[in-house]
DNA sequence: ACTTGTCCTGTCATGCCGTCAGCTTACCGT
DNA sequence: ACGGTAAGCTGACGGCATGACAGGACAAGT
């Protein structure tokens, strides 16, 4: 079904090719948290991987090719991220836990994949299409479910129907995405790391309610 | 005091010489805003301006030190962003207009220089120090003056005290910063551009006050 | 050992990078 | 007007990355 990996001249990959083809991706994610997207090159990489540039044009038509491939690996793995609000109650208390354990689990996420999605948002923000696929696909992961949350509670007359869920959720979940990839500016306004899911959870809390969040 | 403006090779530019300077600076912000940053290059940027690769490195050392230059140009332009929020009133329904009005002029803002943000904005994530200074300048601009309102409202009881007002406005002026850079994410979210005000004021409303935003 | 298809690399044409020497142009004092 | 001086520009060049291809190495089955 899922088709079988081919080289770019059309060949299937058999088993050495596949562990060279993944070799080279490796290289390549940890040259990409290494270096400047910019300055990253073919020749680098292959090198990397004990290769030639000739190899790695056999498995990828470009570095942005390459990459594509490691963001829709990662996309794939965002699924998990559902969970944090998949069916989790925002009543009193336990919304405080709900909330915390959201701001947690993307800022962790995040922050284990930080090189490729640096990539992914800057594709996503240029325009184009496949890395902006990805990038929503990541966000969807939380913001479709979160979105539903504020639905519901907006039916049961807990939170303010003027505003769109959508919105709200999706407004929430770039709060977070923005605050995971530019931690560093938080510190440089004072705010420590470690105090970081104690000050986005509340906010969290209050979009998506619309109270303050209880003790 | 402030220096002239020098060649990479130390000499004095003249009038001619800086008007081609600016000209290199413009093409290569017409040329950042229509193709990946990947793929800007400097023999691009001089056919544009109709001279020689060989002139722009006599005005800047390669193309990020030009981007530079740009941005810094941006970051002087942001300083009108502080008069979005300083002195303004948070009580009531001119709470209301603060936030919408903030909301508006901070879109534009970005709007108007996305091209170039995005750039900065990665160059900060990659933990280059002059592109996130850069940054912080622009969102200093705002969130130091939202900080004071916060503290201010705190002060008279009209906030959450609990939460850390540097966080706070943080959290909010990275929570516009992402809404701007990533409109299209909004749109796919069934969220119209003309919507995305009305929708992210009363976050920051509530943000700010921890109040419902009144009507 | 031979065949077959996968896998890798040497090599090459092309194009961008970044530098330098040298030519042209503008400005200034006399 | 004229020459001197510094600014301004570019052609040319070595170096390196790109991307394509053909051919050799290798593994597996017969």
């Amino acid at each position: 079904m899922t088709g079988q990996v081919r080289t770019v001249d059309g060949r299937v990959a058999g088993r050495r090719g596949q562990e060279t083809r993944q070799k080279l991706l490796d290289c390549l994610r940890e040259m990409l948290s290494t270096s400047p997207y910019r300055d990253v090159k073919v020749i680098d990489v292959a090198r990397m991987a004990g290769t030639s540039p000739a190899t790695f044009y056999q498995y990828f038509p470009d570095v942005e090719g390459a990459v594509l491939e490691i963001a829709e690996e990662m996309a794939k793995d965002a699924d998990t991220l559902k969970e944090l609000v998949a069916g989790k109650s925002w009543a009193g208390k336990s919304g405080t836990t709900t909330s915390e354990e959201l701001v947690d689990g993307f800022l962790a996420f995040w922050r284990k994949n930080d090189a490729i999605l640096r990539v992914v948002t800057l594709g996503a923000a240029e325009g184009d299409k496949r890395f902006f696929k990805i990038r929503m696909t990541v966000l969807n992961a939380v913001a479709k479910p979160l979105a539903e949350a504020v639905k519901e509670l907006q039916a049961k007359g807990q939170a303010d129907k003027s505003l769109d869920p959508a919105a709200v959720a999706g407004s929430l979940v770039s709060l977070l995405a923005s605050a995971a990839e530019h931690q560093k500016a938080f510190t440089s306004w004072g705010v420590k790391v470690k105090d970081l899911k104690p000050n986005l959870a509340p906010l969290v809390y209050l979009g998506v309610t619309g109270k303050k969040a209880p003790k």
